[in-house]
Parts: C-alpha cells; structure tokens; sequence
RNA sequence: GUUUCCGUAGCUCAGCCGGAUAGAGCGUCCGCCUCCUAAGCGGAAGGCCGCGAGUUCGAAUCUCGCCGGGAACGCCA
C-alpha cells in the first residue's frame, strides 16, 4: 500500500544514488492538492551542482513511474507524485474490511512475552485521579502489545507492604469500634488513615506502636496478618469494582509483599558480586561513578527498600517470564529511582535490562492544590466515573430519547470519555484535574470518536447490508473520500509507532483523524440515497472507517457502543 | 545548587530523526438540521513557535547559552 519503496527505486533508476537513502527522503506533501508523496530535490542541489528546481523537472523527464502511481509533478524544489487514488482506495478498505477487528495490528510480537506494570494501587488507600494516568496508559499499551502479537503480562504490583499497614492496623484497633472490616469500605479506613497522621502529631509513641505493629505483620504473628489481608482483600474487591467500569484486567497482582521473601537472594547476590557497601549503616550500591546518588538497598535498621522489591520482581520477571520487554508505567518523579535500579541491573551484569524501560508520566495536580491521601485531599476516580456517566445520561435522554440501554451506551460513553482525556495527549505533560475540562464532550474527545463510530454504524444499520464484491473504488473521487481513506490507512503505522515509542495518543490522534474525516466525507456526500454503485463504494468506506474507530478505540481501552 | 523534563493562538495541545503559506480542539463571533445521529459541518478573529547566538541552501524542529515553570536529588514509595 505504501508507494514509498517503489518510487524510492525508480528515482534509484534516474539518479543512480543509493535506493535506502532516496526513501528516508521521501516525505509527504502538507496538503493533498500537492499530491500524496513528495521528494524535496533540495538535497541533491550540492552533489549534482543544479538547481533544486532543475533537478525536479529534469527527474520528472527521465523517471520511470512505479505502478500505483498516476504522475509525477514537479513544484518548485520539489518533484510530487499523484497515487493513483482508485488503486489506493481498493487496497485500503478492502484490508481493513478482511482483516476486521485485527486491523490495525500484526504479528511482530511473534508471541513473545512483554511486561508491563501499571495502575500498581495502595492496599488501604483510595484509588484516586492520581491513579489514572497509569492505569489509562498501562491498559492501552497492554492493548497495543497484544495487537502486535506479542503476549502480555499485565502486572499490579500492588503497594500492600510497609510501616503504613501498621499505622492502619493502629488505627484500626483504636479508633475503628470493632467494626469488621469486610462491613467497612475503603474509604473509612483511609478517614482512619487520616486521623492517624493527626493524632501522631500530637502523641510521637503513635509511630512506635505502629512500627510494632508492621513488624508483627512481618513476623507473621496471626492477627496482624489476618487484619492486613481483610483490608487487602476488601480494597481488591472494591477497586476491582473500578477497573470493572473501566473495562481494565491484571494477569498478576503480585505486589510488595509478594517478594518479601525474594529480596535476601538479591542482596547476597549483589554482596557477591562485590556491589554493596557500607556507609552510614546502610548497605549501598554506589553509583557516583555514574553521576547519580546511592542505590540504597537495606537501610540502616535493617529494612529493604523500594528500590530492593524492584530489583527482586525485575529478576522474577524475567525468570518466570522471559520477556522481550519488561515496561513500568510510572510517574515521571521516579525517574531517579529506575536509572538506579536500571544501572544496578547491569552491574549486575543482568543485560536484560535494556528491555527493562520507564514509561513516565506527568503529574496530575488539583486546581485545588496537590493530591494527597494522607491531608484527605482527594478526588475518588469512581467518583470521577460516575459523574461523567451521569452527565451522559443526561445527554443520551436530551439528544437519543428512544434509545434502548441508555444506561449501557452512558457507561460506555462517560467512562471513554474519562480516558480520553488521558490519552490524546503525550504522556509527559502534566495535567490538571477540572470538572469542567474532564465533562466537556464536544471537539477531540473520547465522544467525538464514539458518536462517529456510532453514527457509522447507523448509516450502515439503515443501509441493510450493500454489494461488497465488485465495488467499483474509481467512484471515490471526492477529496473528503480521498482524506478519509488517507486517515484510514494510517493505523497500522500509528498502532506500530504508538508501541515504539510507548505512546498511546498516536493511536488517540489517528483515531480522531479518521473522525473527522469521516464527519466532512458524511456532511459532503450523501451515502444511502446514491445510484447503486457509488452507494456500494461509499457504504464500504463507511464500513471501513466504522472498523477503524472501533479498532483504535479498543487499543485504547474505550469502547465502540453502536448506537449513543 | 546539581541533574532532568517542559515552554508553539486567550486556554489545552499536535507538529520536533531539518524542508512547501506553523496545525487542531476548547473558548469568542458568524453561518448550516423539510435530507443517512447537530456529541456534527463550514467560516471569521487569534502566532517575533520563551529569548539570544550558532550550524545549514533552509531551523518551531539540531547545538550552545540565558530566562521562566515542573520534578528529583541517601535511609518514603
């Protein structure tokens, strides 16, 4: 389908430069009247010792054009090829109508394992916006790996470890009543948390009976394990209520505690390998030789550390797993923390880490001031999904009153719409939370797409099924046709782009292009009441782009309702 | 202070492995539903691409410096 190589060649023929470097040249022209690709001549001015104009013109003479395309133009610097656009169209929809809901993959992955850690929730702690962005990106990529036939293992390594569950337990036990804990829900236990902190203030011998506390749990004493895992147990079941709505699923819930009795072997192991030194009572790995600060992998009273679980669950990973590609899809404030432990897996001599790679993100802040837990400063995301929900609704009643599953088609809407909003930007921006940014549908939103989608299959739906053999693609000789089957073609490229980069919104963008191209092509031409062969035509390019929204809308975890 | 990321329209952002007049959405203003879903489409207004040098035929894009903002910087995660 891409011309590129062909026309690479054949310019390889005129010139007799080399073919690789003709098509790194190739680029494509800003606006379709300019043609569908272009070669900038610029480059062989000095080599040739012509003008650029020249070169063009003399090239538009001697070229042999490669099948597919019409003419050649020269304009300016440049030389412009014309597709022959009956040829493109053909192959591009009839890819994407035989290839369904796998368009927009393929087979790379070879089924091979890739990792990836994501959303990584607190036991005890409330599942917040803060925790969107992870469990938005972490999803898509999980998504976007397995469409490249990869297999994936999708990990919440689960903060259910440290001095914190023995300040929960504390509180529990003081300020708690005796109500059982599979009765509560998390948010009273995060109310408890709260309290906690502000009667430590007050009382430092809080801290110590708290530390007593967690040590308990680590000394398996039976009810301080049993309190720890009723609470686990009880956020797992209540956020699990929340990544039902978001439509998100873990393969492994292996968190903290999980490698408790994993870490001993890393550090002998890194002891062993003459790593680990002694400074100020903590065993460290020293990495001034690298221009950053220690790796501190057991503190001074003889605690590990974050950075020791990691190390520990990098090497079980590749153990168990044997992955081509181990992901963590964590804030962008960690990224000391994976150079460390990154560059303590290779003094490991563990060269696997190359595959080992921090997919960071920016922060999401409040108008407010910052998230935190601990201050009781925080918007739930269930909250968060169920208003957006509940304003669709709204909307679906005021725009589709005989709607069936209106409450089906608002979940479907007002959840996508949420994680959207995470996804059409690069991961790196930083966001801040407003109801009035997070409820607006209208423009480049999760929405948008979904009512495309949606208005597609309605066009298709009142079609009763059209011809889908012999269609005649010359018909499609509009420009919007010609953009739509443009941005139509531009999946697979996006879906591959999207991983190399480990970039959702590639997918986000291409999703929208083909909207919008969708809406001016549905604005321009009417469908349903042609002749029989340009509604055939039209009716499988609306075939094609239906498929391709709902595709990208999968791989971003958004779902496709038909009707809305 | 050091390291690092970011700085493009009033706002939120694409574009950044150099190339044709710098794009989109939101917001503002103006049009378009007797016709396939108006969560739509079209138009207008709105830009020293933070600033200054350098490299280049050509810089929003690459390099350096400065300014502004975020983040991290040894026993939290």
């Amino acid at each position: 389908m891409d011309a590129k190589p062909s026309i690479a060649k054949s310019l390889a023929e005129a010139t007799g430069l080399s073919e690789t470097e003709l098509l790194g040249y190739i680029e494509t022209p800003p606006e379709r009247a300019m043609g569908d690709y272009a070669f900038p001549c610029f480059r062989l001015a000095k080599a040739l010792k012509k003008a650029p104009a020249a070169i063009a013109a003399e090239l538009k003479e001697k070229l042999v054009l490669p099948a597919g395309i019409e003419r050649a133009d020269a304009a300016g610097g440049y030389l412009n090829f014309y597709a022959d656009r009956a040829d493109l169209a053909r192959k591009a929809i009839s890819r994407v109508l035989f290839e369904g809901d796998s368009y927009g993959g393929s087979d790379v992955g070879g089924g091979k394992n890739v990792c990836v850690e994501f959303s990584s929730i607190n036991i005890a702690k409330a599942f917040h916006i803060g925790h969107l962005p992870t469990t938005a990106i972490g999803h898509a990529l999980n998504r976007i790996y397995k469409a490249l036939g990869y297999h994936t293992i999708a990990i919440n390594h689960l903060g259910d470890w440290g001095t914190q569950f023995g300040k929960m337990l504390v509180a529990y036990k003081k300020w708690g009543e005796g109500k059982p804990i599979e009765g509560s829900t998390v948010r009273e236990l995060v109310h408890l948390y709260v309290r906690f902190h502000e009667e430590a203030e007050k009382d430092d011998t809080l801290n110590a009976e708290a530390r007593a506390w967690f040590r308990k749990i680590e000394e398996g004493d039976a009810e301080a394990v049993d309190l720890w895992q009723r609470m686990k147990d009880l956020t797992l079941k209540e956020d699990g209520e929340v990544y039902k709505l978001l439509g998100v699923s873990f393969d492994s819930y292996a968190g903290e505690s999980f490698y408790e009795d994993k870490m001993q072997a890393i550090i002998d192991e890194l002891d062993d390998k003459g790593l680990l030194v002694t400074d100020k009572g903590a065993k460290i790995v020293d990495l001034s030789a690298y221009d950053m600060p220690p790796c501190i992998i057991v503190k001074s009273d003889g605690a590990t550390l974050y950075a020791t679980r990691d190390l520990a669950a990098a090497c079980y990973r590749k153990k168990t797993y044997d992955f081509v590609k181990s992901l963590y899809v964590v804030a962008y404030q960690q990224n000391l923390h994976f150079r460390q432990f990154f560059k303590v897996l290779e003094l490991m001599g563990k060269d696997w880490v190359k595959n080992c790679e921090h997919v960071n993100f920016g922060m999401v802040s409040m108008e407010e001031g910052t998230l935190s837990t601990r201050h009781g400063n925080v918007v739930y995301l269930e909250d968060v999904l169920k208003a957006s929900i509940e304003k669709t609704l709204e909307i679906i009643k005021e725009k589709s009153p005989d709607l069936e599953n209106k409450q089906e088609a608002a979940r479907a809407v007002g959840v996508g719409a949420i994680i959207w909003g995470v996804l059409y930007n690069s991961r790196i921006k930083d966001t801040s939370f407003s109801w009035a940014k997070v409820l607006n549908f209208d423009g480049e939103t999760g929405p948008y797409a979904q009512y495309t989608h949606a208005r597609c299959c309605s066009v298709l739906r009142k079609a009763g099924g059209y011809e889908k053999e012999g269609v005649d693609y010359s018909l499609l000789k509009e420009v919007s046709a010609a953009e739509l089957i443009r941005a139509i073609a531009a999946l697979p490229e996006a879906v591959k782009a999207a991983a190399e980069k480990n970039e959702p919104y590639l997918v986000a963008r291409c999703a929208i292009d083909v909207a919008s191209a969708f809406n001016k092509f549905y604005f321009e031409c009417r469908i349903l009441d042609e002749v029989p062969g340009v509604r055939a035509a039209r009716l499988a390019l609306t075939d094609a782009a239906r498929q391709t929204i709902k595709n990208a809308l999968y791989l971003l975890g958004l779902e496709a309702p038909e009707r809305m």
